[in-house]
RNA sequence: CGGGGAGUAGCGCAGUCUGGUAGCGCGCCUGCUUUGGGAGCAGGAUGUCGCAGGUUCGAAUCCUGUCUCCCCGACCA
């Protein structure tokens, strides 16, 4: 198997370290991404996935990030059970409806050996089955309602990291897997105003997080009554675009009103004296971020990894020849990656690793740019014998002439420039997206004719901002029903686009408000 | 869950129609020669052919069931 792909960076044929580019297949390219980067594999379980070193480290980045941020809002963690009990989903026909169809359950509670198989004991079965959690609004209501008896007892502000599970008809990695990991926020608030401020925040808490973090800017906004989570009054989202123009839903903040205060007992007495229902919220954000990395960031070498959540920022590769010379380079590196290490850069310690694998130097460079460090350092004899490192750029991997752009510095001055390039390259991965994503929204479509035409005109449409009447209802289904006959979804109703000043794309009425459209994952 | 495709060495595949004791490329291991950009030569190791039954003297191959993956659709906080 070819182990380069040729495509053209204008007629110059550049070597590609994936063999499928962006352009051919942008499915198998994803994959490939996944694979090669060594980020996570398939698991033998179906819609589940081993995930490894690389690809979780990046989660444990995002989880360090978000979760200072989270912390620094009011929350705290706990964690609940992975079981709950079937009964606590009956209370809210809604949400049950919503998560019924993909839910694993569990029935019994011990094996036998039966014809030489191990099955359930049909003397085991569990009084009332338990559900493995496809999210805890249920479970976590349940303590709410013991927790909270006064006004003084609110706000409650909490979060969990956990796994959850839902049965998914069709999974891809990191989009849509069976089992994945997230955290969720559950707050509980005297006031509707109160807990819609909250919802309010922690949306904003998640655009600032994606865009600062993983430089991945999104639209945030809210979400259309069709494309609500089960139970939720409001339900807001950043939405991401990849580079194949498709929407990704990348965090989501609910407005749960009393639902589920009513289906759980959540009741305070007021200052009054009277008996209320507390105002509910919850928010999201899974290792389906990781996806969006990889569709917003990778391109035909493999990821790029923002450095405030790459597990390495800075790789230094020795080139090594099994000669005397070697402990000289061994020497020089590692001092190098000790003052590395001793630097700060966003609040934090850099994170460099000496790479002393016994692998040959070309295949550990190309195996760092594959997983998107962004920096690699290659030092060889000379670069020793000058004081000098080599110095790959992974934002900026080629030179115009289509070979690799690897530049001689001296150690000394690679060192000092060191935070500021990281800083330079966080900042130039969010820049290209972000200059992608302001360059796909056509805000200009007036008519269903041209809004079919735009989506059909190109391979990588984007998204268009339209105007509509915010229908609700029967007439929101209509709408939806034309969008799905071309593949079409409305995404949300970014906060901050213009008045409407028109009419409504679809029913032709008077405008309220202006509404992303896009297909998605 | 419906339609289509696929599971054979770590990876990618041939072999299956026509049953006869498993092969190719890459990778891997060893040695030698190389060495500033994914080296060359030589030698070598690695398989209950997805799993479970069945037919047969004999099954990767035929039959039945089942699991997993990929694509399209339906579904999808």
């Amino acid at each position: 198997m070819a182990r380069h792909s040729l495509s053209s960076q204008g007629h110059i044929p550049v070597k590609h370290a994936l063999n499928v580019t962006r352009e051919q297949d942008f499915a198998a390219w994803y994959q490939a991404v996944i694979s090669e980067a060594d980020m996570a594999e398939e698991s033998g379980v179906r819609g589940c996935m081993v995930i490894r070193p690389w690809g979780y480290g990046i989660w444990e980045r995002i989880q360090k990030l978000l979760d200072e941020r989270i912390k620094a809002t009011g929350h705290e963690n706990c964690y609940f059970p992975l079981f709950i009990p079937l009964s606590y989903f009956e209370k809210e026909a809604e949400h049950v409806d919503g998560f019924a169809k993909e839910m694993a359950v569990v029935t019994h509670h011990r094996l036998i050996q039966q014809d030489g198989k191990l099955v359930p004991d049909p003397s085991a079965k569990l009084e009332e089955p338990l559900v493995v959690r496809p999210t805890s609004e249920t479970v976590i209501g349940a303590a709410f309602s013991r927790w909270v008896q006064s006004w003084r007892d609110l706000p409650v502000l909490i979060n969990q990291w956990a796994n959850v599970v839902r049965w998914e008809m069709r999974t891809r990695m990191f989009l849509r897997t069976a089992e994945f990991l997230w955290q969720e926020g559950h707050t509980a608030h005297a006031t509707v105003d109160e807990a819609m401020d909250e919802t309010l925040k922690m949306l904003e808490v998640y655009r600032s997080f994606a865009e600062e973090c993983i430089a991945l800017p999104v639209v945030a906004g809210e979400k259309p009554e069709n494309e609500r989570f089960p139970g939720a009054v409001a339900t807001y989202s950043i939405e991401a675009m990849m580079q194949d123009g498709k929407a990704l839903q990348a965090g989501t903040s609910h407005f749960l009103g009393t639902t589920f205060s009513q289906a759980q007992n959540i009741k305070f007495q007021n200052a009054e004296g009277q008996q209320e229902l507390a105002q509910t919220t919850s928010w999201g954000v899974s290792t389906r971020m990781i996806g969006g990395l990889i569709m917003v960031h990778g391109d035909d070498d493999g990821l790029r990894v923002p450095p405030r959540v790459a597990p390495w920022q800075i790789v230094v590769v020795p080139m090594l020849r099994d000669t005397d010379e070697d402990a000289a380079i061994l020497a020089y590196c590692s001092d190098l990656v000790t003052q590395l290490n001793g630097l700060n850069v966003f609040r934090e310690p850099v994170r460099a690793l000496l790479d002393r694998r016994p692998a040959k130097a070309a295949t550990k460079r190309w195996g760092w740019v594959k997983k998107g460090a962004p920096i690699v350092i290659e030092v060889g004899g000379r670069d020793v014998a000058g004081g000098n490192v080599s110095v790959i750029r992974r934002d900026r991997l080629y030179r115009p002439d289509g070979k690799l752009d690897s530049a001689i510095v001296a150690k000394g001055d690679f060192v000092a420039g060191a935070v500021a390039t990281l800083e330079d390259i966080q900042a130039a991965l969010f820049a290209d997206a972000k200059a992608r994503l302001d360059g796909s929204i056509d805000a200009s479509i007036g008519d269903l004719d041209a809004l079919k035409a735009y989506f059909n005109a190109s391979a990588k449409p984007g998204w268009a901002l339209v105007q509509w009447a915010k229908p609700t209802g029967d007439a929101l289904e209509k709408v939806v029903q034309w969008l799905k006959g071309e593949k079409l979804t409305l995404r949300n109703v970014p906060s901050d686009a213009p008045a409407a000043d028109g009419v409504c794309v679809f029913t032709g009425e008077k405008a309220v408000e202006r509404v992303l459209v896009g297909r998605s994952y």
